[in-house]
DNA sequence: CTGAAAGCGCTTACAG
DNA sequence: CTGAAAGCGCTTACAG
């Protein structure tokens, strides 16, 4: 078997609790019965047994994160920003996948992996509001994204209607009036696609433009593919556009293809904003403009609240909102300004 | 305290092996006494308490992955199937972040989530072939990725190589005659750069073609601002370009965007293939012809080896080639064909 | 500042 | 098919 406490007790000559107050830092020791217990731990090649101190101590140390699909940038790079806070704050972070349609959203959410972690960070996507009673689980958990719920967690969401207000207000600014919006689901109001439409609506109506029905593309899943395939409804009901609101930057970089297949020049025919700001809007043709939500900032204040509920603390249910920012690149720039 | 199997015996009338049989699905258990436990188990919400189980087995159940950095489309991509991999196994997957230069390798190689896990793939980017010391260690490891290690341990690598081969051959079968390549580093011979540098340039000879030195376009990171800026400083020597091929897709896509600013077409001006088939050259402008090599057949082998050195399988190291296949998508397109 | 000892909740030979 | 009991390797009051 391997090295354990004991063996090292025996040979720097100390009981076990004295080994194990050296391993945790434990302040008062006396030096040399330190340095002889370091000397001993040195010489065997000890390792503490990290299973041994959950079992003991009740916690793991561990947290989970459940997102869809870590192919998605938007997850990955949620994922990422994720584990830096979880590690900022000396946790483990278990990343798991519920499926691109959240097919496993319920095996994350009391699966056995939940008696691996102390808590959970739970980015949903097929959740209905309807029905939070899956979230009333008696471990600690923050829900993540976008949907809005009434259900019995804590939250972090983002400036869903604010963030899509303000790209509708820079395509306007910049000189566009006929702005189609890419991503919607028809129906939907309290979810991000409901919110982010709402807020683009928003911005139009509040510089005097009429939304028209026709510049609304429907995309259910947010990818590339779908996003070129709504402006292509978009653009063949012959209705003129010289701007793009697309829902997501995936949804952006899809229309925008688009566009260069029908020879439409961005940003001088078309300006394109997204939103999310993943890394590959910064290399696209051109480099898309988009709302920033701050992933980084999400992810902290997740972790934040998370640790929060495993020390305990009883209080309401609470619901942040992380601020937004519009970037600006060549997407949206003024002509003669490329 | 939480219900522990003492609990679920005591309420089932048997006694805590028997529960113990009953969880693990241990076969003959009288179908009545299994009732009574099932019973009693739900009454009770008893859960098994995974921590305890480790303890007492020696094992966790999970394995590790190494790897840079979520942020890079190729790990995300990478992490998704592995992760897919481990769970057709049974086994949990947890991922860790070594840093974009590989800063944390050491950590992870020697680092205490070591003791978290049974096993660690391990995806290097620092890692010296010159010194492969660290990765002696005493649990089961897997290398992966493109480095060639004379090291002490298994290793799934991909054709380098070949595929790289491949690439040059198509470009120059296309019609291409002046073939840039990006993302060399200069006196690198067994890395990934190195070998596909040697392999583009075996398919440009083997094909007649002399290797043009003003076309070699050096990039440290792999990413796509550098692919830019190696695109530009290949075109800025003035030396007629007419085919480029970049060592992995994020080049290519920075390569990409430099050719569009200054006015090529692709493919018709220029033709560019990029390597690994990440999601995102799908939805290029014009999509990537690529190398994919099949990550999902890495995952799997890797998984696969690791498995059996945890089950103790004691043979020399082992090393393992993935096959590769070129993807053909517009960007190298035949005039007229797109 | 340090020691002796209980116990976290399982699994697993060993018996029967 | 099932039971009694040891023990995985720690942490932690409790004493001193």
């Amino acid at each position: 078997m391997a090295v354990t406490m004991h063996d090292v007790a025996r040979l720097a000559g100390v009981s076990i609790k004295t080994v194990s107050n050296v391993v945790n830092d434990y302040p008062y020791i006396r030096p040399q019965t330190r340095a002889r217990v370091e000397a001993a731990i040195e010489t065997l090649g000890y390792e503490l047994n990290v299973t041994a101190r959950q079992l003991k101590q009740g916690r793991t140390g561990m947290i989970g994160l459940a997102v869809p699909d870590l192919r998605v940038p938007y997850f990955s790079e949620l994922a990422y920003s994720v584990m830096r806070a979880a590690e900022d704050r000396g946790l483990t972070l278990l990343i798991e996948q519920t499926g691109p349609m959240g097919e496993r959203e319920l095996d994350a959410l009391r699966g056995q992996k939940r008696r691996l972690t102390d808590g959970l960070i739970f980015s949903p996507v097929s959740m209905s509001p309807d029905d939070t009673t899956p979230l009333a689980v008696t471990y600690p958990l923050v829900l993540l994204g976008e949907r809005v719920f009434q259900g019995p967690v804590d939250h972090v969401t983002m400036a869903n209607v604010e963030g899509a207000k303000a790209a509708a207000s820079h395509l306007v600014e910049r000189g566009c009036r006929h702005v189609a919006v890419i991503g919607a689901h028809p129906g939907e109001v309290v979810g991000s696609a409901g919110l982010r439409l709402k807020g683009f609506q928003a911005g139009l109506t509040e510089a005097g433009l009429t939304p028209d029905p026709r510049l609304v593309g429907v995309a259910g899943r947010w990818v590339h593919a779908t996003g070129a395939e709504a402006m292509r409804q978009v653009l063949d009901t012959g209705a003129p556009v010289d701007g793009v609101f697309a829902m997501n930057d995936a949804l952006a970089l899809g229309a925008l293809r688009e566009l260069h297949r029908r020879g439409f020049a961005v940003p001088d025919d078309v300006a394109v904003v997204g939103f999310d700001n993943i890394a590959q809007t910064l290399y696209s043709e051109p480099p898309l403009t988009t709302i920033d939500v701050s992933r980084k900032h999400i992810a902290h204040e997740a972790v934040r609240m998370l640790i929060e509920r495993m020390e305990g603390l009883d209080v309401a249910p609470r619901l942040l909102t992380a601020p937004f920012e519009l970037v600006e690149r060549a997407s949206t720039a003024r002509q003669g300004t490329t």
